[in-house]
DNA sequence: TATTACATTGTAATTGTTATAATTAGTTTA
DNA sequence: TAAACTAATTATAACAATTACAATGTAATA
């Protein structure tokens, strides 16, 4: 059950090589439990790597993305945020403060079949985000 | 059933002067039918206002979507997409050349509900996307 | 008419991300 | 092991979409 090990063979397999600086990554996403921006991963990590560059962190997660370890939420003109996927979920985000929360939810398999036949588009995949605002800052809001 | 009127009228409604800019770019969206960046729009139109400026398209863009009349779509970095507010609607996005085709399904009200209720927050509203391949670019594909 | 509020314009600034070239590290082959 | 090749990292410049800002214009109001 170890998510890092099972990514790292995962790159391993598929002739990704692994470096320090992929491993730190990796890890990070894992052990963080959370939706990091390219940012807050570099950030992270610049006392363990002082000399990273930005893009090797935008690089390896664009290779991470390919090889379908990780999933980027992206969002308008704000920064994408990536995401170590384990299992299929959705996330619920809040418009105050910008928290996301995983939501295990069946897929939405029906809807993508009836997408299928109603546009004669081949079918892919499919994103669902639900927007409300968290407990935290509905509590804030009372005034 | 005049669109363009009645969009018109929310705009009188809510204190909102109207512009001949404002009165053109809403023109475009409702008669193109179609899903325009900001740039297709300020390109549409620089013909009747040959100085208009891209801030412009911006700022009533913005107006119109917190009036609630235009819905903006955002796919991280690449520019965002205008759709007019008819009825509720999803959307269906290829991969390939980027059409989007609309597609209309009753509301997924239900996942709304497990969420307010697995995770507290206070539900707003929900974003679905499908993605896939259109039929034109299936058929370029075979090779 | 004078005053005020709102819109538009042009441009500069910002920001997330990607491209590029140089350097370094790792792998393969002779 | 050395040489040759490939891949990864770094630093920095470039890019593109969007926004901020200040100046100007236009409409509403008193």
């Amino acid at each position: 059950m170890n998510q890092l090990k099972e990514a790292l063979d995962t790159l391993k397999d598929t002739g990704v090589r692994i470096t320090p600086q992929r491993h730190a990554i990796l890890e990070y996403l894992i052990s963080s439990m959370s939706h990091p921006t390219a940012d807050e991963i570099y950030k992270a990590l610049e006392g363990k790597f002082p000399n990273m560059s930005v893009a090797t962190v935008y690089n390896n997660l664009r290779v991470f993305r390919e090889v379908g370890l990780v999933k980027e939420l992206t969002y308008g003109d704000a920064s994408s945020r990536f995401d170590f996927v384990t299992s299929h979920h959705y996330h619920v985000i809040c418009e105050e403060c910008g928290k996301i929360v995983d939501f295990h939810y069946p897929g939405l398999d029906e809807v993508e079949h009836l997408a299928t036949h109603v546009t004669g588009f081949k079918v892919a995949n499919h994103r669902m985000e639900i927007y409300g605002t968290c407990p935290d800052c509905s509590a804030k809001e009372v005034h």
